[in-house]
DNA sequence: GCCAACGTTGGC
DNA sequence: GCCAACGTTGGC
Protein backbone atom coordinates (compact mmCIF):
# COMPACT_ATOMS: atom_id res chain seq x y z
CA UNK A 1 0.00 0.00 0.00
CA UNK A 2 0.95 3.52 -0.40
CA UNK A 3 2.43 5.83 1.73
CA UNK A 4 1.80 9.29 2.22
CA UNK A 5 2.76 12.66 4.20
CA UNK A 6 0.11 15.49 5.08
CA UNK A 7 1.34 18.75 6.04
CA UNK A 8 0.05 21.09 8.86
CA UNK A 9 0.24 24.35 10.43
CA UNK A 10 0.22 22.95 14.09
CA UNK A 11 -1.44 26.77 15.00
CA UNK A 12 -4.46 25.62 12.95
CA UNK A 13 -4.56 21.87 13.54
CA UNK A 14 -2.08 19.45 15.20
CA UNK A 15 -1.27 16.17 15.96
CA UNK A 16 -1.84 16.59 19.14
CA UNK A 17 -5.86 18.01 17.85
CA UNK A 18 -6.06 14.39 15.40
CA UNK A 19 -5.20 12.19 18.42
CA UNK A 20 -7.47 13.90 20.70
CA UNK A 21 -10.69 13.83 17.96
CA UNK A 22 -9.51 10.31 17.06
CA UNK A 23 -10.75 10.79 13.34
CA UNK A 24 -11.15 14.21 11.28
CA UNK A 25 -11.73 15.33 7.92
CA UNK A 26 -8.41 16.80 6.01
CA UNK A 27 -10.62 19.43 4.74
CA UNK A 28 -9.44 22.62 2.78
CA UNK A 29 -6.90 20.96 -0.12
CA UNK A 30 -7.08 23.70 -2.54
CA UNK A 31 -4.42 22.35 -4.96
CA UNK A 32 -5.10 20.33 -7.74
CA UNK A 33 -1.90 18.39 -7.30
CA UNK A 34 -2.59 17.33 -3.42
CA UNK A 35 -6.29 16.92 -4.83
CA UNK A 36 -5.41 14.13 -6.67
CA UNK A 37 -3.14 12.35 -4.49
CA UNK A 38 -5.99 12.68 -1.92
CA UNK A 39 -8.46 10.99 -4.78
CA UNK A 40 -5.64 8.09 -4.82
CA UNK A 41 -5.56 7.35 -1.32
CA UNK A 42 -6.98 4.26 -0.10
CA UNK A 43 -8.38 3.33 3.16
CA UNK A 44 -5.83 1.68 5.64
CA UNK A 45 -2.63 3.63 3.42
CA UNK A 46 -0.73 5.09 6.24
CA UNK A 47 0.38 8.88 6.26
CA UNK A 48 3.12 11.22 8.10
CA UNK A 49 1.42 14.37 9.89
CA UNK A 50 4.52 16.64 8.96
CA UNK A 51 4.33 20.27 10.74
CA UNK A 52 4.67 23.29 8.65
CA UNK A 53 5.30 26.97 9.52
CA UNK A 54 6.98 26.10 12.80
CA UNK A 55 10.81 26.34 14.48
CA UNK A 56 11.28 23.55 13.74
CA UNK A 57 9.10 22.14 11.01
CA UNK A 58 9.15 18.45 10.64
CA UNK A 59 7.40 14.43 11.16
CA UNK A 60 5.70 14.43 14.19
CA UNK A 61 3.16 11.47 13.88
CA UNK A 62 1.27 8.55 11.59
CA UNK A 63 -2.26 8.68 11.38
CA UNK A 64 -3.97 6.18 8.45
CA UNK A 65 -6.72 7.01 5.93
CA UNK A 66 -9.87 6.10 6.98
CA UNK A 67 -11.69 7.11 4.35
CA UNK A 68 -12.25 7.18 0.14
CA UNK A 69 -12.29 10.80 -0.99
CA UNK A 70 -15.76 12.60 -1.08
CA UNK A 71 -16.57 16.46 -1.83
CA UNK A 72 -14.92 18.69 0.65
CA UNK A 73 -18.59 20.30 2.26
CA UNK A 74 -16.49 23.55 3.17
CA UNK A 75 -15.78 24.33 -0.23
CA UNK A 76 -19.60 25.20 -0.89
CA UNK A 77 -19.70 27.50 2.51
CA UNK A 78 -19.87 30.91 2.18
CA UNK A 79 -18.73 31.24 5.85
CA UNK A 80 -15.63 28.70 5.42
CA UNK A 81 -11.95 30.40 4.59
CA UNK A 82 -12.30 27.76 2.18
CA UNK A 83 -15.42 28.64 0.23
CA UNK A 84 -15.11 28.32 -3.19
CA UNK A 85 -17.47 29.94 -5.22
CA UNK A 86 -16.89 27.94 -8.63
CA UNK A 87 -17.23 25.26 -7.05
CA UNK A 88 -20.53 23.61 -7.94
CA UNK A 89 -22.58 20.71 -6.13
CA UNK A 90 -22.82 19.19 -9.66
CA UNK A 91 -19.44 19.07 -10.00
CA UNK A 92 -17.02 19.85 -7.30
CA UNK A 93 -13.67 20.43 -7.64
CA UNK A 94 -12.49 19.75 -3.65
CA UNK A 95 -11.99 16.48 -1.93
CA UNK A 96 -11.17 15.14 1.73
CA UNK A 97 -10.43 12.38 3.29
CA UNK A 98 -10.99 11.38 7.29
CA UNK A 99 -7.81 10.92 8.54
CA UNK A 100 -7.32 8.80 12.07
CA UNK A 101 -4.60 9.06 14.49
CA UNK A 102 -2.19 6.28 15.03
CA UNK A 103 0.44 7.73 17.19
CA UNK A 104 3.43 9.88 17.74
CA UNK A 105 6.92 9.76 17.38
CA UNK A 106 8.98 10.03 20.08
CA UNK A 107 10.87 13.10 18.85
CA UNK A 108 9.93 15.92 16.08
CA UNK A 109 12.12 14.54 12.87
CA UNK A 110 12.86 17.75 11.56
CA UNK A 111 13.28 18.90 8.07
CA UNK A 112 16.80 19.91 8.53
CA UNK A 113 17.31 15.97 9.16
CA UNK A 114 15.49 14.71 6.44
CA UNK A 115 17.75 16.46 4.14
CA UNK A 116 20.45 14.35 5.36
CA UNK A 117 18.87 10.79 3.91
CA UNK A 118 19.70 10.02 0.91
CA UNK A 119 16.26 8.43 0.26
CA UNK A 120 14.69 12.08 0.11
CA UNK A 121 17.42 13.20 -1.72
CA UNK A 122 14.70 13.62 -4.79
CA UNK A 123 11.88 14.32 -2.75
CA UNK A 124 9.80 17.06 -3.31
CA UNK A 125 9.12 17.74 0.36
CA UNK A 126 13.08 18.69 0.46
CA UNK A 127 13.33 21.05 -2.35
CA UNK A 128 13.29 25.07 -1.80
CA UNK A 129 10.06 26.23 -2.26
CA UNK A 130 7.88 23.40 -2.10
CA UNK A 131 4.31 24.06 -1.65
CA UNK A 132 2.65 20.45 -1.49
CA UNK A 133 0.77 19.65 1.52
CA UNK A 134 -0.16 16.24 -0.04
CA UNK A 135 3.26 13.98 -0.52
CA UNK A 136 3.61 10.19 -2.07
CA UNK A 137 6.20 8.70 0.50
CA UNK A 138 7.85 5.29 -0.59
CA UNK A 139 8.37 2.36 1.23
CA UNK A 140 12.09 3.48 1.56
CA UNK A 141 11.21 6.96 2.77
CA UNK A 142 8.80 5.18 4.99
CA UNK A 143 11.15 3.07 6.67
CA UNK A 144 13.99 5.53 6.89
CA UNK A 145 11.83 7.37 9.08
CA UNK A 146 10.38 5.17 11.40
CA UNK A 147 13.70 3.65 11.61
CA UNK A 148 15.37 6.65 12.86
CA UNK A 149 12.38 7.31 15.16
CA UNK A 150 10.18 5.16 16.52
CA UNK A 151 6.71 5.67 17.12
CA UNK A 152 6.36 6.29 21.23
C1' DG B 1 -2.13 30.50 -25.46
C1' DC B 2 0.89 33.90 -23.30
C1' DC B 3 2.29 36.00 -19.35
C1' DA B 4 1.86 39.79 -15.77
C1' DA B 5 -0.41 40.30 -11.60
C1' DC B 6 -1.87 38.33 -7.66
C1' DG B 7 -2.39 35.27 -3.65
C1' DT B 8 -0.57 31.66 -0.83
C1' DT B 9 2.81 28.63 1.22
C1' DG B 10 6.32 27.74 4.32
C1' DG B 11 11.35 28.07 5.68
C1' DC B 12 13.90 31.16 7.91
C1' DG C 1 7.31 39.10 9.87
C1' DC C 2 9.86 38.68 5.53
C1' DC C 3 10.08 37.16 1.13
C1' DA C 4 11.29 33.49 -2.50
C1' DA C 5 8.88 30.21 -4.89
C1' DC C 6 5.21 28.90 -7.35
C1' DG C 7 0.16 27.94 -8.63
C1' DT C 8 -3.79 30.39 -10.41
C1' DT C 9 -6.27 33.91 -12.74
C1' DG C 10 -7.71 36.70 -16.34
C1' DG C 11 -6.81 40.34 -19.91
C1' DC C 12 -5.28 40.44 -24.28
Amino acid sequence: MAHWLLKTEPEAFSLEDLRLRQTEPWDGIRNYQARNFLRAMQIGEEVFIYHSRVPEPGIVGVAVVASKARPDPTQFDPQSKYFDPRSRPEAPRWDLVDISYVGKLARVLTLEELRQFPEFSTSQLIRKGNRLSILPIDDAQWHAVLSRVPLV
